[in-house]
DNA sequence: GGCCGCAAGTGAAACGTTTCATAGACGTGA
DNA sequence: TCACGTCTATGAAACGTTTCACTTGCGGCC
């Protein structure tokens, strides 16, 4: 009983081999009575049918694989969750894969992938250029979605988060509140995110009716350490310097600089208001809860998938997209002061 | 060129078709020339193998698959990443499946698992009973390991992390430290994890010179928000019956109880010392760092991966196991005072 | 010179499925 | 009675690989 075969089923059955196949694919061709005799054979031997053998016959699998940065960020595990459903809900499988943002790891499981013949692949990069080795994934006709990365390439579909917008929506938020010193912390400046975020924030205060100045904090990380480090300098101003208002690159700074302000015996936010970026799990659940731009995660990998799968059905009348997706401002109580 | 086979190769190298594959499989066998003529026609066609023809053939994959009850908890990111390092270095593919503590998705992980003739499963299944369909794998001569369950089956490997053990270590840690009315919270009850918790700690207490008792106090999930629930509760209590010391069942409720703690004027760990559970990423990061019982869950995963792959090469002479890890406590601010 | 062994390369068979052209049984209408 | 269509069931071919028994060519040894 290891592992029966059609061939098995269909003489303990005392059917055809073809019969066997068309009741497991097009089981309205068999009359009733022939199906159930082959159900039962199936139950009896245990038979299991084998996917190789399917697939090699069919010429490509009904699996679909997300290719990670990083299993254990937040952020893409909630667009592999939203992926999932969409493919799950087609009858298909997606399977996750790790990158760990190693090139060679990335390669390595790229060359798998190919070899499996996937049915579609969702994938955030490792580098930011251009990716030649996607390319033959979309001549061998497996359709390619980028995710959070390289929009706007001609032969491939992407989606991604506005960044600019988020950082535009807190500083609106925050200048809206009548704060007029304003600060944006983060770095390395040269992560995407982090320029995008400033870009945005900056460009809305200086569109203002009274154009507004954003003061530039520069960390070394995106960390809890480097937030209570900005606590630290900003607490050493005088007051009447002090920004009122800081919007952070990231959750993880806001928190730090939470903490670390209020160590400083500084009041949040009547003191200091703070934004943060990305709504992660602890951000509503701060000793202040952490107002922060949310990024629509789930619906990222959500419409990943869905493009993914009209690509693949729709082989020629498919028209390559790029979904740009609005974030949000969730307005909690640490920026929740008029001054 | 979109989908070049071995045949196709061959006709190009000027060589037989079971060259080629010698090429791919075993080059020592091949004359250098005509190994260099080989790759230069898989070169020029954009050859890639087709795995499903070798799986087909060798009628197993060298694919390791992990189906995990939620891939957006940081406990099985771990684990993942754990596995993910044996099983690549033994030069396989981990893919990782979600079942979202959903029986039915479970189901149809499975299902479609067994039809890849995968080269083994870890696996935490839903529910903590028996696993006829587990056998079925094993029947098939695919070794499935359980992840943090079910410890003991005959007929499969386990690994799991000993939480009697962690609720002993927190609670010793208090007692030693001098406090004399400790309490436990968690809930609900029915959790393994939270009962053997509570067990370990009580037993520890129960066992001492002067034995201790160990004040339970329910909360109905292991969230923020019940951990400041319970604050509520303990700050209400006259200080002279107030635990001095509180273990928790997890980190959220530990991070919920400080700050609670905090926010009703209690000194944290003067006049409450806390201790959690997981280690999770912002333990250290709290306002007050907290205090907690770390599980090695990397490590959980390296060797449920590295029993499989023993299984799985030494498939007559395996002899199950069932490994326990031992949690380890470490020691921040939030408990670290002598009464 | 005849024999042997070795290195290199060959090509048919097998893995388990799906598909497709075809055959048989049976009923219907002319 | 015959021709025809419908419904079922059949089994060979094909998917692309790996393996293995086999040939071929060549050099060494007695």
């Amino acid at each position: 009983m290891a592992a029966a075969n059609i061939k098995q089923v269909a003489k303990h059955a005392g059917v055809s081999l073809g019969t066997v196949s068309n009741v497991l694919n097009r089981p309205d061709l068999v009359s009733p009575t022939t199906r159930q005799k082959v159900l039962d054979a199936i139950t009896a031997l245990g038979y299991v049918r084998n996917d190789s053998a399917r697939q090699l016959r069919a010429g490509r699998s009904r699996t679909v694989a997300i290719l990670v940065l990083d299993v254990s960020n937040p952020f893409f595990t909630d667009v592999v969750r939203g992926a999932e459903a969409v493919v799950e809900e087609a009858g298909g499988m997606l399977i996750v894969c790790n990158s760990g943002e190693d090139p060679h790891r990335e390669q390595r499981h790229l060359d798998m992938l190919e070899e499996q013949r996937v049915q579609g692949l969702l994938v955030t990069p490792v580098s930011d250029g251009r990716h030649p080795r996607l390319d033959a994934f979309v001549e061998r006709g497996i359709p390619v979605v980028l995710v959070d990365r390289g929009s706007g390439h001609p032969s491939r579909c992407s989606v991604a988060v506005d960044d600019v917008t988020g950082g535009r929506l807190a500083a609106e938020h925050l200048a809206e509140r009548g704060h007029e010193r304003i600060a944006y912390v983060g770095g390395p400046i040269t992560i995407r995110q982090v320029a995008d975020r400033h870009l945005g924030a900056a460009t809305a205060l200086a569109e203002r009716d009274v154009p507004l100045d954003l003061q530039l904090v520069k960390t070394s990380s995106l960390s809890v350490d480097a937030g209570r480090q900005a606590a630290d300098d900003l607490a050493a101003l005088p007051p009447d310097q002090r920004p009122t208002a800081v919007f952070c690159a990231n959750d993880l700074l806001a928190l730090g600089l939470l903490q670390g302000s209020i160590a400083h015996g500084l009041r949040v936010p009547e003191d200091i208001a703070i934004v943060g970026y990305d709504d992660i799990e602890f951000a509503a659940a701060a000793a202040v809860p952490l107002s922060s731009v949310r990024q629509p995660r789930a619906q990222l990998g959500r419409t990943a998938a869905e493009l993914l799968l009209e690509e693949s059905i729709n082989e020629d009348g498919h028209q390559h997209r790029h979904v740009l997706f609005q974030p949000e401002l969730l307005v909690r109580k640490s920026s929740d002061h008029h001054r």
